[in-house]
DNA sequence: CTCTACCCCTGTCTGC
DNA sequence: TGCAGACAGGGGTAGA
């Protein structure tokens, strides 16, 4: 699915077409995403109207004044500004301007829900900071949490407890950014090694966002453009191409059932 | 508590 | 071509 960037450039979208719109009528066409879509929500935004899209890990955040809408993209969750009916269209907000936003998710690995801000949200607790705080996602921070797990690192960079926001794309290649093998223990990272891996983990979610994210296979923003970050891959989908930096072959694995890239020579 | 394997689901691609 | 199996950007949960 859309990691960070991806859903980052999804919101950009959404707040151009959503902030200060109020919904005219919700359409909720399948009841049953990955989680059943709650029977008061369409009852609840009828009617609502939108101040502000957010983002919080990968979740879009659509703020109104009768409460928070929730979304979680999954795997293959994309928003369209559309009339017209697809293939997997789950959900519609209609708006009074007579624009329409649809959710299409072939794989209803996502989900949408609602809460109140006022309330803790049980979808947002137990979150780990945003990657790009500096002030929360330090390097104290990051030690303290490491020493807690033996787990590989890059399982526990992908853990939304530890940090929020890195998927299977954007740990592999900043891992590979940071020199170090992505089956290290995580309590076997040293401090200068952290140091270097909060770095690059910023460093690429930043490129990335400003690429308006990764497409590889279906990605799409809400405004149907694609992103370019995966031009610029380094290891990710790369078995066999030699690294970009010493020339030998990328190696993939399974780790945690993910597919993970990395090259041997570069990554200790 | 931590960790791993499995599972949710459809579409696409590979190998026989 | 047809079909079986593997695989895909996430992450909740059961059970070890």
């Amino acid at each position: 699915m859309p990691e960070l960037p991806e859903v980052e450039t999804v919101v950009k979208g959404l707040q151009k077409q959503l902030v200060n719109q109020r919904i005219k009528r919700v359409e909720v066409i399948t009841p049953q995403l990955r989680f059943p879509v709650p029977p008061s929500l369409k009852r609840i935004f009828t009617a609502s109207h939108i101040h502000d899209i957010t983002r919080r890990a990968k979740y879009i955040l659509i703020h109104t004044d009768k409460g928070i809408l929730l979304n979680h993209l999954g795997m293959t969750g994309t928003w369209r500004e559309d009339v017209s009916e697809k293939k997997h269209d789950h959900f519609k907000l209609y708006l009074e301007s007579g624009k329409c936003l649809v959710y299409n998710d072939p794989r209803r690995f996502g989900y949408i829900d609602y809460f109140d801000p006022k309330q803790s949200c049980h979808w947002l607790e137990h979150l780990g900071p945003e990657p790009l705080d500096k002030k929360s996602f330090n390097k104290d921070y990051l030690l303290s949490r490491l020493k807690t797990s033996r787990s590989p690192i890059k399982t526990f960079i992908m853990n939304q407890k530890n940090v929020v926001g890195v998927g299977n794309i954007y740990a592999s290649e900043a891992l590979f950014m940071a020199n170090i093998n992505p089956l290290r223990p995580s309590d076997k990272i040293k401090k200068q090694e952290a140091e270097a891996l909060i770095d690059s983990i910023q460093k690429v979610l930043r490129r990335a966002i400003k690429k308006g994210g990764s497409t590889i296979r279906d990605f799409k923003s809400a405004g149907g453009s694609q992103g370019y970050f995966q031009m610029e891959f380094k290891v990710y989908g790369r078995e066999g191409l030699p690294c970009s930096f010493c020339g030998r072959p990328i190696k993939q694995l399974k780790i945690g059932q993910r597919s993970s890239f990395y090259c041997s020579k570069c990554q200790k």
